[in-house]
DNA sequence: GATCTCACG
DNA sequence: GACGTACGTGAGATCG
């Protein structure tokens, strides 16, 4: 508020150690780590963007003994070292601060906490408010009206309400009762048996720490009075260490900290010097923001909404929803896109009747042009008791009166293709597919944001991110739910059936929840940090997949058929032999029939009864079984495999297939997983078959078209190499930078054996070793999976992290990020949440330990194909190759390449996949290529 | 609709 | 001392 004077003082000293330890290591070019320094500009920059106040100091610790030490020698006596990597960065952030322009503070004998406490408390004293930038406890004491803390890494504010939950008292008590608990890291004794809850109770219940003194003599616990009386003189010198002193030199008077503006040039250098470009961008310094086509639209947004200002700065959570038009005339038509034009961002849905986007008949279109202010265009809705065959020829008295479709389509093209006005869409690529056939206008609608995806790319694994549950979430409004307009089951009808009324109510309202989403979530990218995310890899995707989509990839139908005659007449056998071995005839199929013969009437043994309490009879049970000569485990889990294959590939497939290209086309879903990763559905084609033979058959039937092969390029170990990577272990890196095999490095190191002595079997413990630390096994899920006992697989474990001792530091570590935060990072900066980490259940808890450390992985590993899918497109384009990138399977990415240009290609995508990424390890490509997916593997 | 099972990385 | 035990997905079949 202008006129208020606002100090902020960031706790620069705490901040270091804390980014340190909460973000992974990154280095600069030149091999200086900077992983603290780029969280602290990160943090400034995102913070001043957001809080600027009037006056602002960073402030830091000046020398290791102060004012404590000559009262109490051991205060902070035995503090380690700070690590080696982050000694080089001290002297980074004060560049750094001096670059942001921020004022340093500091005081030999003082520590940065007692500088913070004397210039807030000179500050209120002046009539001014003070925010202070940290999270450290020792610093709440001095929250009161007027002063506020601000914890930069969990983004919030630490007030009165936040200080009573962490200490049990308000901030006046809190030293208090500090004095009491003391603190084993900074060696404050405290009163030994005391802890946070006893403290809190014993000053609430007397006032203060004299008080409890005063009082042992009420005290009934024993134990308790006694050390109370005892150690009474240390809860004195405790309470004198935690204390901050207020009255500390200034060395910089309150008006030398009146905010002055960075200077620019210097502060670009200094970031770029870093490597920075991520903040360069974010601050909107220089020129590295995207490419021409955003900057175009940058400009004209602004440009537009700058005129828009005055008339509507409609609040997007307040504006009434509900009062849509339909627009029916030419006249209207014309007005609603000369409004979208101007206002030069619009949210854009289309209505279709049909999920299937490649097959989905355009019913009708949605502009939003302000929060509030909607419209819904039908173009083919058709009488409400019109027949889904009816559609096509339905008499033209019957259907509701709307534009005529082409007419229609043509004066909406220049607005949808208009460069300088950007689309606002939920889950974009849905409504590019269906815009783009030619039946729906073969519209290229472009430039284009996605409310789902800037949600995705700051909170995957938070929540959905669907538009119902993105509006509940952020605007407090439940839309009209589709079903209530086109009923459900048997009684469903086509959205084309609706009657305009109801259409235009659903439909103009999720163009206007789209664009009010927008203007709510779109700033907050930047805050989070994930605006080069979502910029560089999300939103470029949704066009890579939609072509890829829209290629779809050759399946022989022919083959397929004649693959399932041959798994029905196999399964047909083993069913008959099946019964005969069960002594009696049951559905093979059901689990629960299977369980009931082979550990009921059959009283075998090894028999696990699951939750529901029906016996387990999966696959590990079943091989266990058959290991003890029960032939009927193993008929039946080679019937089990038939089934599966039958049915949900061959079956599944062939009523998927599109009868005139003899192609599928998946949908690639772009928010569903936690990991960042992709998931593929209707059909699956992530999951294909390929471990064992039969199953390498339907792998077999998918083709290139005739003059082309399919190439398949995948990234080699590549979580094994992200592993490397993040916890810096010299023997694995070494190891990928001279090719050698991963599992039998490992080997030999943990197994202590020559190069030459590793066998087999060594080699296999050490792969399900390697993949089960990316997996945070135990030593029992180890020892289940190796058939040893628990004993000796604590051991491989104990001799495993021996040899490579970062990565248990790095697995703790990222389980304290979780723990601390709630989420995780990847390695190039995409966060990660994790669900149940603060779970009172302490088995869902362990499960959410495991994914905080598997995700850095999985999801590293799928930014990094992220970003070769949006790179490969381009580069063949310019290399004028007629390449097309087909599947993605999360490592792998399928090509259907012209059979003249097979080795350029293959170069080409192999040198594009292994540099979008520089890690401590080269990443390596495996390129194959067959006429099928089989032999291109 | 919940549960089990199994296909993939 | 007991608990349960490797991460992430999607699809089909059975059963209540």
């Amino acid at each position: 508020m202008p006129g208020v004077r606002h100090l902020v003082l960031v706790d620069i000293s705490g901040y270091i150690f804390r980014a340190f330890h909460a973000l992974p290591p990154m280095t600069r070019p030149d091999g200086t780590p900077v992983n603290a320094v780029f969280g602290f500009t990160q943090m400034l920059s995102s913070f001043l963007a957001e809080h600027r106040g009037s006056h602002l100091a960073g402030v830091f610790d000046a020398s290791r003994t102060t004012f404590r030490n000559e009262f109490y020698p051991a205060y902070k006596a035995h503090r380690p070292d700070p690590p080696e990597e982050l000694v080089p960065q001290f002297a980074l952030i004060r560049e750094a601060t001096e670059a942001f322009g921020v004022a340093q503070v500091e005081a030999p004998g003082f520590e940065a906490d007692d500088l913070i406490a004397t210039y807030a408390r000179a500050f209120v004293e002046s009539g001014g408010e003070v925010t202070i930038v940290s999270s450290d406890k020792d610093l709440m004491q001095l929250v009161r009206p007027g002063v506020q803390m601000y914890d930069p890494i969990k983004r919030r504010a630490i007030r009165e309400a936040e200080v009573a939950e962490k200490f049990g008292v308000p901030p006046n008590k809190v030293i208090e009762v500090q004095a009491l608990i003391g603190d084993a890291v900074d060696n404050v004794p405290g009163v030994p048996k005391i802890g946070p809850k006893t403290a809190a109770e014993l000053i609430l219940a007397y006032g203060d720490l004299e008080a409890v003194l005063a009082n042992t003599a009420q005290i009934k616990q024993p134990m308790r009075r006694q050390n109370l009386e005892q150690y009474a003189e240390q809860a004195r010198i405790s309470k004198r260490l935690v204390t901050l002193d207020d009255q500390a030199p200034m060395s910089l008077t309150i008006d030398e900290l009146a905010v002055r503006p960075p200077e620019p040039a210097a502060l670009e250098k200094f970031l770029r010097d870093q490597g920075f470009r991520s903040v360069v961008a974010r601050m909107g310094l220089g020129d590295a923001a995207g490419d021409s086509g955003s900057r175009a639209r940058n400009s004209a947004v602004s440009a537009a909404q700058a005129a828009a200002a005055p008339v509507a700065p409609a609040d997007p959570t307040a504006a009434p929803f509900g009062a849509y038009e339909t627009v029916t005339t030419p006249e209207a038509l014309a007005a609603w896109i000369a409004e979208a034009t101007a206002a030069g961002v619009v949210g854009l849905d289309t209505e279709t009747d049909s999920l299937d986007a490649l097959n989905a008949r355009l019913v009708g279109v949605c502009l939003a042009t302000a929060p509030g202010r909607a419209c819904y265009i039908p173009l083919r809705h058709v009488s409400a008791g019109a027949s889904q065959g009816d559609m096509l020829e339905v008499p033209a008295e019957a259907a509701p009166p709307q534009l005529p479709f082409e007419a229609t389509m043509a004066a909406l093209r220049p607005l949808l293709e208009d460069p300088a006005v950007l689309k606002v869409l939920q889950h974009a690529k849905y409504d590019l597919e269906v815009l783009a056939q030619p039946g729906n206008g073969g519209i290229a609608v472009g430039p284009v944001d996605d409310t789902m995806l800037i949600s995705y790319a700051m909170e995957a694994g938070k929540h959905g991110h669907g538009m119902d549950e993105l509006s509940r979430l952020h605007l407090g409004h439940t839309p009209v739910p589709y079903d209530q307009v086109t009923g459900t089951g048997r009684a469903r009808i086509s959205f084309a059936q609706v009657p305009l009324d109801k259409a235009t109510a659903y439909a103009a309202e999720d163009a206007d929840v789209t664009l009010r989403l927008w203007h709510i979530l779109r700033p907050q990218l930047r805050e989070a940090g994930a605006l080069a995310l979502y910029e560089q890899v999300e939103r470029r995707m949704v066009g890579v997949l939609r072509d890829m989509e829209i290629a779809g990839i050759k399946v022989d139908g022919v083959e397929l058929a004649r693959i399932g005659e041959d798994f029905v007449s196999r399964m047909a056998v083993l069913e008959t032999e099946i019964h005969r071995l069960a002594g009696r005839v049951f559905a093979v199929g059901s689990p629960k029939q299977l369980g009931e013969i082979l550990f009921d009437e059959m009283q075998l043994s090894g028999g696990r009864k699951g939750k529901s309490g029906a016996w387990g009879t999966d696959a590990a049970v079943l091989e266990e079984l058959a290991a003890r000569d029960v032939p009927l485990a193993r008929a039946v889990l080679d019937w089990r495999q038939l089934s599966k294959l039958k049915s949900t590939y061959v079956d599944g497939l062939t009523a998927q297939l599109d009868p005139r290209t003899n192609r599928v086309h998946t949908d690639f879903s772009m928010a569903n997983t936690s990991t960042g990763r992709l998931a593929s559905t209707e059909p699956n084609l992530q999951n294909i078959p390929v471990r064992t033979e039969e199953g390498q058959r339907i792998r077999r039937a998918f083709v290139a078209e005739p003059g082309h092969v399919l190439m398949s390029a995948d990234y080699s170990q590549i979580e094994l190499r992200l592993l490397a990577h993040l916890a810096d272990v010299p023997a694995l890196r070494e190891a990928f930078e001279t090719g050698q095999d991963i599992h039998s490095r490992t080997a030999a190191d943990i197994f202590r054996l020559a190069p030459e002595a590793v066998d087999k079997e060594a080699r296999r413990r050490a792969k399900t070793i390697n993949f089960g630390i990316i997996y945070g096994m135990s030593a029992f899920g180890l020892a289940g999976r190796l058939g040893i006992g628990a004993g000796e697989a604590k051991g491989i474990i104990d001799a495993y992290f021996g040899q490579y001792p970062g990565i248990r530091a790095a697995m703790e570590r990222l389980k304290e990020e979780a723990r601390l935060q709630g989420y995780v990072f990847t390695s190039f900066g995409r966060r990660l949440w994790i669900q149940d980490i603060g779970a009172k259940d302490p088995v869902r808890r362990a499960g959410a330990e495991r994914a905080a450390i598997n995700a850095p992985f999985q999801g590293g590993a799928a930014e990094i194909i992220k970003r070769a899918m949006v790179r490969v497109p381009k580069a063949l384009r310019d290399a004028g190759l007629g390449a097309r990138m087909l599947l993605q399977v999360h490592d792998e990415l399928v090509l259907e390449v012209p059979e003249a240009e097979v080795a350029e290609t293959a170069a080409l995508v192999r040198q594009v996949m292994e540099g979008v990424a520089t890690l401590r390890v080269p990443l390596a490509v495996e390129v194959g290529t067959g006429r099928s997916w089989a032999e291109a593997h």
